[in-house]
RNA sequence: GGAGAGGUGGCCGAGUGGUUGAAGGCGCAGCACUGGAAAUGCUGUUUAGGGGAAACUUUAACGAGGGUUCGAAUCCCUCCCUCUCCGCCA
């Protein structure tokens, strides 16, 4: 959520960052009459308030001091008090509803894009940053896709999978789900290390949990909803970062790291069509997710050590990535600033996202209200949250079983996953 | 699922309609005392919004929302959450 004083104060610049990610797509100005209005109205609303405090406190007093609570005095008191009531009910409706009003078109405008990301209309005018790993590409030019030598393998089983839920869900056997395991358990480890606190949260979240890190009010048709206003969350950046929701955390605790396994869950409604095959894009994924709390002025070096340390899962794993910076049109709803780690299918002959890495700088943090206390400071500040996957573990299977195929037909393990295996072979 | 209890400030805990943003204690901060510290004493110690250059002032908040009343932490209604016992259960 963007700061309506910040909006109030400096429209025009607010307005201009806003268009970066798509001229005219949001509109600041209803915001800005209708707090316009709303101010109007609490002017007013406090007076009678003030008034009708000092009447209640003045008819205690004179109860207490002895005054006839039937006579003149007191029934005046009680008269003018009854006026006052009536004005507040006509008057507080209105700023209710102003307040609601904006509220919620509050909710629905996306952060603005950091200064320095790059000025772009779509993915295309993305900007790679680094490749990383080109010694590592396989030049086996047989190399099958990985549903392919999967099946082949007998470690994925899509269709009885599609049997037991729907499209879209895979069920992994015997080496492949051990596969599965081990990664999930070395990028823990190796985040752990890293210096991340592992957290194993609930993976159903209520809607205010949802509403905090910014996936409702708007893409409630990109989750799956359960009874008891409770749903399964897309991403562990979602229960984790309200972890803290509604407190505040004093400074010399700062920054906070965390690193969470979870299934993540996810309609992909919208993406009919696309990348039908494979673990790609799936209704149910396994993700290792790194999220952190910092204080406003380090998130920027926190950033690029966020994406540092997603980055170091790749390297360990020697799978080919380039880090690509979302251009302004690219931008997620929350994000101030975010680069992508894209991982090389051979398969295809391209890079697939495996990882995005966030700052979101205050704008959680105010829709969640989470915030710290510095010592000695006046009052209290929203703290910036970040987030990457470290990494998406589908995806990264599907690198691992494309990268790692052998001319026979079989597969090598990954050096920093053979101890997880207690193998070198599939 | 059945029966009961409860949700008050950073924490503990009082408070059942009247000047209570909330006694008391703990904790924390500052000052005094001390060679220094402990102990002690004094002072201070929530958050958010509005107005104001500021000093300051005003409003709101005792789980959430509504109601009664001139006035609600206190009374009424709805919802949420926590705890205890019974049942069921990984």
């Amino acid at each position: 959520m963007l700061d309506i004083k910040q909006i109030r104060e400096n429209p025009a610049k607010i307005q201009e960052l806003l268009n970066r990610r798509g001229a005219d797509l949001y509109d600041l100005q209803p915001i800005l009459d209708l707090d316009q209005q709303q101010r109007e109205l609490e002017i007013q609303l406090n007076q009678l308030q003030t008034r009708s405090n000092q009447i209640g406190k003045l008819i205690g007093e004179k109860i207490k001091s002895g005054s006839d609570p039937k006579g003149s005095e007191i029934q005046d008191l009680r008269e003018e008090g009854n006026n006052i009531k009536t004005q507040i009910s006509e008057l507080e409706p209105n700023t209710k509803g102003i307040k609601a009003q904006i509220e919620e078109l509050l909710l629905a405008i996306p952060n603005i894009p950091c200064e320095s990301s790059p000025i772009g209309k779509n993915e295309k005018e993305n900007v790679e940053i680094r490749r990383w790993g080109d010694q590592y590409m396989p030049n086996n030019p047989n190399i099958l896709p990985h549903w392919e030598i999967g099946e082949k393998l007998g470690i994925t089983d899509f269709s009885r999978a599609v049997k037991v839920a729907q499209a879209r869900f895979v069920a992994l056997i015997g080496a492949g789900a051990a596969l599965e395991r081990a990664l999930i358990n070395f990028m823990l480890d190796q985040q752990i290390s890293a210096g991340y606190t592992e957290v194993l949260p609930p993976i159903l979240v209520n809607s205010n949990s949802l509403k905090g890190t910014g996936q409702l009010p708007k893409f409630a048709e990109e989750l799956f909803k359960c009874d008891d206003d409770l749903w399964l969350i897309p991403t562990a950046e979602v229960p984790v970062t309200n972890l803290y929701r509604d407190e505040i955390l004093e400074a010399e605790n700062l920054p906070i790291y965390h690193c969470a396994y979870t299934p993540c869950f996810r309609r992909e409604a919208g993406s009919y069509g696309k990348d039908t095959r494979g673990l790609i894009r799936l209704h149910q994924f396994n993700k290792v997710e790194l999220v952190k709390f910092v204080k406003p002025e380090n998130s920027a070096q926190e950033h690029e050590n966020l994406v540092a340390n997603a980055e170091a899962i790749l390297q360990a794993l020697k799978l080919p990535y380039r880090v690509i910076e979302l251009c302004t049109g690219d931008l997620g709803f929350g994000a101030s600033k975010c680069y992508d780690l894209e991982v090389w299918l051979p398969s295809a002959g391209t890079y697939r996202e495996i990882s995005s890495c966030s700052n979101f700088k205050d704008f959680q943090a105010r829709r969640a209200n989470i915030r710290f206390k510095e010592k000695g400071v006046k009052g209290t500040q929203f703290l910036h949250t970040l987030n990457g996957s470290g990494l998406a573990i589908g995806r990264t299977m599907a690198a691992v079983l494309e990268n790692y195929q052998l001319a026979d037909g079989t597969l090598k393990v990954p050096d920093v996953l053979q101890s997880y295996l207690k193998k070198e072979y599939l």
